[in-house]
Order: C-alpha cells, then sequence, then structure tokens
DNA sequence: CCAGTGATGGGACTTGGTCTCATCGACCGT
DNA sequence: ACGGTCGATGAGACCAAGTCCCATCACTGG
C-alpha cells in the first residue's frame, strides 16, 4: 500500500482534461480539478507552475530532441538530423497508443487562447533547443535556424495528419514525408 | 480642450513602459500604471483586454502584411511578395524614430516570459495572416507555409539587427538581406 | 514508542480581470 | 442660461489564479 494514492501529478492532469473537455478550459476551477483528482488546490500547485501547465506535463521533450540531434550519424546534414529528431519523437511520444489521448488534448488546446499561447512558446523554445542542437554538430547558424524552423513546420504537418486522418500510418513517416514536401519546396523558393 | 486628458490608451501605454523598465513587469500593478497615467483600473481594461496587451497596441500589423502580400506584383513568386511585406513593414512601423522605442519594448519583453508568450501567439498570428494572403494569390498552400514561416524567421533576425546595430540601416534593407540569406540557405536544404 | 520526513491540507493574502452602476464634463437645442 | 443627452471615466463588489506559511498526517527508522 502506497501512503496516499499513487501518482497525483498524473491524476491532476487527467481530471483536468476531462473537464477541460466537459465545460471548457475557462469554465473549469483548479479547485474542481483538484477536487475530482481527490487533492487540493494547494498539491495542484505543488505539481504545476499554473493552471496551463497541466496540459504540457510530458516534459522531457526538448532533451529527447538534443540527443537525437547531437546521435545522428556525422555526414547527415542538418535536415537530416532533424529528421532523425523527429523519429524520435514518433517512437518515444507520438506512439500509437497515445494517439486518442494527443487527440483529446489538441481539441482542448484549440479551442482555448490561452493554451495556444502557451502552446506557442512551447513550440518556440523547442526550436531554439533544436537550434543550438544543431550548432553543437557544427552547423552554421543561419543554416541551423532555418533547418530547426523547416522542421517545427514539418512536424506540425505531420502532427496534424496524424491525429485527424483515420490511417494507422505512424508519426515517424509522416513526419519525413512533411519534411521531404518542405525540403522540396524550400529548394525552389 | 478636449475633455478629458487625451489619448488615454497612448498615456497607459507609456506609463506602462516607463513602469515596466523601473520595476520589471511582474512587480508592477495594473493600478500603478492606471495611476501614473491619471487614470484608475477600470478604464486600463476599458482599453486592453490584459495587462500584457498593453505593450502590443500598435496593432494593425495583420492588415498591413496581408495587403502588401496582396498588392505585390501577379509575377512575382511567393517569397517576393514576402519580401514586399517586409518592405511595407519597414515604411510604415520599424520607422527611424521608432527604433529606440522598439529597442525599450523588446527589452521588457524579453525579460519576462508572461511577454514573450504573449509575443510568441502574436507571431504565429501573422504567420498565419501571411499563409492566407498568400494563399489567395493561388500560391499551394504547403509552399505558401514555407514562405510564410521563413518571412518569419527573416523578419525576426532583421529586427534583432536593426534593434542591436549602431548602423543607421533601416529595417527594410535588412530584412532584405536576411531573406536573400534564408532564401540561400534554404535552397541547399 | 518516539522523533523525523515527505506529501498533503488549510487558509490568509495579493493581483489580474469582470461586471454593474454612479458620476462627470461637455455639447446641444430651446 | 437651462436642462437633457451622451460618451468617457470612476468606484467598488466580486471571482479565480497564484503565492506563502504553517499545521497535519502517515509512515519510517531507531
Amino acid at each position: 500500500m502506497a501512503r496516499w494514492q499513487p501518482d497525483a501529478p498524473g491524476r491532476l492532469a487527467a481530471a483536468a482534461l476531462d473537464l477541460f473537455e466537459e465545460h471548457g478550459y475557462e469554465n473549469t476551477t483548479v479547485i474542481e480539478i483538484a477536487e475530482r483528482a481527490g487533492l487540493t488546490k494547494s498539491t495542484f500547485f505543488r505539481y504545476f507552475p499554473d493552471k496551463r501547465e497541466v496540459l504540457f506535463g510530458g516534459g522531457t521533450v526538448a532533451g529527447l530532441l538534443v540527443e537525437a540531434i547531437a546521435s545522428a550519424p556525422p555526414e547527415a546534414g542538418p535536415l537530416d538530423a532533424v529528421a532523425h529528431a523527429l523519429d524520435a519523437l514518433g517512437r518515444t511520444f507520438f506512439t500509437a497508443d497515445r494517439r486518442e489521448f494527443s487527440r483529446r488534448r489538441q481539441a482542448v488546446l484549440n479551442a482555448n487562447t490561452e493554451l495556444r499561447e502557451r502552446e506557442a512558446l512551447k513550440r518556440i523554445d523547442l526550436t531554439t533547443s533544436m537550434i543550438e542542437a544543431l550548432d553543437r554538430r557544427g552547423v552554421p547558424v543561419l543554416t541551423a535556424r532555418v533547418a530547426a524552423q523547416l522542421g517545427t513546420l514539418a512536424w506540425e504537418m505531420a502532427y496534424d495528419q496524424w491525429i485527424g486522418t483515420d490511417s494507422t500510418e505512424g508519426f515517424g513517416p509522416l513526419a519525413r514525408k512533411a519534411l521531404a514536401g518542405v525540403r522540396a519546396v524550400g529548394a525552389m523558393g
């Protein structure tokens, strides 16, 4: 027996997602979330710095991207390294069993500006992480910025497809296709 | 004689920038801002939907970009249209007389995550506007997304330079150079 | 059996943000 | 002048997010 019910943050996140779906983000109180998880406001803010962050817990994405870019074969170009990172993402985070969850979560995010705002910031921070990782590979800064930006764009497009389609195609392949498309377009401008 | 002191929103914005510089964004209260402007909290929220927005008032940027993209010569490619939009930006918003203001404002933004978050959202919304404007020119959606993204990147880089350098080079030329650089990189991937 | 420790609860407090109603100052027509 | 109107502002109650500090609980180890 555990002292208390285990995984307080997980319960809070689950309760939050449920409530946001039922009543919308704005009409849901932190106290209500905590109560549904059998906890209190105090505990909520112990685990999440603010109300939005309860939907962005997954957390270690940046580290994963950085590592994947660092461990790409030395002869790989910037966009190849980025593709490597997107693959890692598909293998670790955007797996088939999390697709339904991602779908629900994204629907909630899209419905609220405050949440889209947080998402935008996360995206920028991740892009910055990729730029730094590329920089560490010796990629010129300008090139790194362009590559990371295009990678983020491909990510975004692949994610939309992965969530939206009924096909069972994984995130990895979708991302590779998206990146190839982006690359082809970028090559002519 | 005006009935009241004129330009309440302008006074609020100026007061806010001053106070944010002096004490930081988080240590400044909306009431303090309003008082320095000779107004009250009520009036502040009458003009700005929230505390952050007082630094994002300039407002009509989206319309300017959209119009500039629409009015680019028909034979111009997507990135040329984007360049046209960045030029318009330099002529209308990022003029020499606003450089010092932009510098101050940006320093405040960079110092606070909440503000960077709002900035990120604005950037995304503007990028979306550009994508739609390119779409209306008949540019394929994927191409439009890439072009708009690269345009935003060039914008960002040019803005940094425009703010950071002591040279008197205008935003327009800087943006064109940045876009050319980005374009060259994108062409090889 | 008792002291220590880590997770939780409780509640006061500040601030952002909303809402409603009162007030004020100028302009208008008579 | 005079009262009415209208738009801009003020006042204050109210709610929820977020911060802080301290109490409490449940188990652990000696």
